[in-house]
Parts: C-alpha cells; sequence; structure tokens
DNA sequence: ATAATTACTGACTCATGAGTCAGCAAAAGT
DNA sequence: ACTTTTGCTGACTCATGAGTCAGTAATTAT
C-alpha cells in the first residue's frame, strides 16, 4: 500500500485551480467563495493556491481571462465563415451561435461582471476590448458587406448592432435571475432576427 | 449651547435607514456594503439599525421591496392611459416609460437580483409577480388590444413580450458594465419600436 | 543510499464585520 | 421637580475567512 499524499505537478496545478474556482464562482459569486473551497474542488490545500495566485483577487481575474479567451475565441470564431448570403448567414450560424450563448459559461461571466465589475475597472476593459468591441465590430462589418452587395438597404447602417445582441442579452438576464421561470429564449432570439431581416432587406 | 445628542424620531428611522441602504447597496453591492456604513449614511447608530431590522438581510430585502413598490408602481401606473391609437401609444408613453426605466433604481435593483438572487429566491419571486409578471401581462393586453382594433396583424399575438423589453435590459446590462463606454440608449430603444412596428402594422 | 531541492501541506495569525447589550439621555407621565 | 418609559448609543463578543509560513514529503541530483 503506497500511501502517496499527493504528486507533485506544477504544470497543470494552475489550469486546474482555474477551473475549480471557475466553478466555485459561477455557483456562489466572488465575495462568498472561499478560497478554501476552490482549493478542496482542486484537490489541493489553500496555501498551494496562494502559491500561484497571489490572492484571491488575482484568481478571479485570471479565471475570468482564461474563460473569456478560451471560449469566446472559439465561439466568435465560427462567425467568420461567409460563403453565404447575408440572409442565410443571419439565420444559420448567426442564429446558432447567439442561441449557444445563453448556455455557455460566457453567461456567468456576465453575472460575474455585473456584480462585481465595478471593483475591477481593468478586467471591465479587457473584457470588452477583447470581447464586446470585437463582437460589434463583427456585426458592423457583416452590415456593411450586406449594403455593398446590395442585399441590405442603406439605412441598414444606421442601426446600432447592440440591436442585434439585445434578446440574447435578455436571455441571459431571465436565465440568470429567473432560473425557475422558463423563457423560450431561442424562440426570442429567432423573433429578432426575423424582424430585423424585414428592416434591413431591400 | 443646547447639546442635544439626538433626536427621538421613530416614526422616520425605518425610511430613513432604507434609504440609506439602498444608496450603499447600490454602490457597493450587498456583500461588501457594511452596516455601519448604512446606519453612517443614515446619522445613526449601528445598534439602531437592528432594532428596526432584525438581519443585514432583512435590511436587505425591506429596501429592494420598498424601492420596487414605490418606483415601479408610479412608473407602469402611467401605462395605463388608452386614449391613443397602439402606434401613437408606443411612440409615446411607452417609449417615455422604456427610456426612463435605465436611470432610474430599477436599474440598480437588477444588477443586486443578478448579484445576490440567488440567495434570495422569495425576493426573485417576489420581485417577478410585482414586476415582472404584471410588466408583461400590460404588454400581452396592449398588443390584443391592438389587434382588435385591427390596428396590429394577427400574427402579433405570437410575438413574445419579451421581445418589447430587450434593448431597455440591454440599456440597463451596458449601463452597468461598461459605465464609461458611452451607448445612446434612447436610439436603441427607439430602433426597436420602429422595428416592432414595422413589423406589427396592418 | 544519501543529500539537495522544491512542490505541497495545514495549523496558525490577524483583520474584518455581523450581531449584542448594558447603560444613557430624551421625551412623556405624574 | 422627579420618576418612568423607551429611543438610541457605542463598546463589546465572536465567527469567519484571507493570507502566512515552518515543516513535510515527493522528486531529482550525486
Amino acid at each position: 500500500m503506497s500511501q502517496q499524499k499527493y504528486q507533485r505537478r506544477k504544470e497543470d496545478r494552475p489550469a486546474e485551480i482555474a477551473a475549480a474556482a471557475f466553478e466555485a464562482f459561477a455557483e456562489k459569486g466572488y465575495a462568498a467563495t472561499r478560497v478554501d473551497d476552490v482549493a478542496k474542488r482542486a484537490g489541493v490545500s489553500k496555501g498551494l493556491t496562494y502559491l500561484y495566485y497571489k490572492t484571491k483577487e488575482d484568481l478571479f481575474k485570471a479565471v475570468i481571462r482564461d474563460v473569456v479567451v478560451r471560449r469566446v475565441d472559439s465561439l466568435i470564431g465560427g462567425i467568420e465563415s461567409t460563403a453565404l448570403t447575408s440572409e442565410e448567414f443571419l439565420r444559420g450560424p448567426f442564429l446558432d451561435f447567439m442561441k449557444k450563448v445563453p448556455r455557455s459559461p460566457v453567461a456567468v461571466v456576465v453575472r460575474l461582471l455585473v456584480a462585481e465589475g465595478w471593483r475591477h475597472p481593468d478586467l471591465v476593459a479587457y473584457y470588452y476590448d477583447n470581447v464586446v468591441a470585437r463582437g460589434l465590430g463583427a456585426i458592423r462589418g457583416f452590415v456593411e458587406r450586406g449594403v455593398e452587395r446590395g442585399e441590405f438597404r442603406r439605412e441598414a447602417l444606421d442601426l446600432q448592432p447592440q440591436l442585434f445582441i439585445a434578446p440574447m442579452l435578455t436571455s441571459i438576464l431571465w436565465r440568470l435571475i429567473f432560473t425557475e421561470k422558463p423563457l423560450d429564449t431561442d424562440q426570442l432570439i429567432e423573433s429578432q432576427v426575423d424582424l430585423l431581416l424585414e428592416h434591413l432587406a431591400t
């Protein structure tokens, strides 16, 4: 019976701790999460956590950044395929993407940002640059292309890109607050695409 | 020099404390707010707070309920005036209402619910019944009336009422998270009304 | 085998903040 | 005036949880 109390795995620890921390923060929020809990989840002592992350706040920031780059990149990446007409694109890949987000970890990041964002302005800025600005830019580019191709009316350029994502954000909020009151978020998002196409189409 | 250390104002204290608490919660969130701070803001000792509210959580709930009934009632009340055509109503009172909300204390309540709601299910239920359900019901009733009057197409009845409020919620979120990145929320809300009218009109 | 290195542990300190309560002072009663 | 009642105070206790660090055990070097 070789009773190893632990293995040394310097390489994997940071990622494991960050993953455990994300779970914990997602469930209980930042303030209500104890570093001890995170450590327990990661199968590690509290002290080790402090070896890899100087403070609880550092851990928080690392987690957000990690989730953001990992998940959002893969999601936004899929949006760049463009062999389709504007309508096909909106009803296809765009719709799929929008439907996915409210069920993805990005939704949890939104909660954390709403709840604790004011205390971490640099984090908010990071999130804005890497997610929001890129996303809005992509939408704007898409609309411009539609106009150039003659698939959209010229007035389309005046629409704020936030109109495209409003129902997705509403869906996220709804799921976060009223988890037990069901809402057909897919339907909501689809209706908005209908409205937009009706208005944009030549 | 009559040196009164304090005046006894049993009647006003609860409201004053609740108001101070709302300010504090709005600024820092529930967890990060110290009861001592609330007392200081209200010009009162910490002990007195506990005389009127058994625990910090009680105080929190009282504050939410207070804000909700006070403000939302007055806001939703103004929506019941109905001597207008559906389009006039949407472009008039409805639009005004929607534009007001993101700047009102209701926005802060949303933040508090997102951040701490999971720990207070009864509070969420209360908010749903007294704000969300009533609001959605009002919208549904409005659409039905529009159809009866022949001002809206029959398909209007299939639209989820959340479509009417999505840009308002987006505006709230945006202001909460990206306070420094301006967004013309009035414009956003107005565009959505345009989209809806275009789609609903006979 | 033995020594040197270092990833890791867990019991500790210390600051913070929720909740208490004995006593004080302002108003009301006599 | 002076007694009684009670709204109010602020110093206290006590639990919690962030962050530390001396020591331990798993590797690696010799």
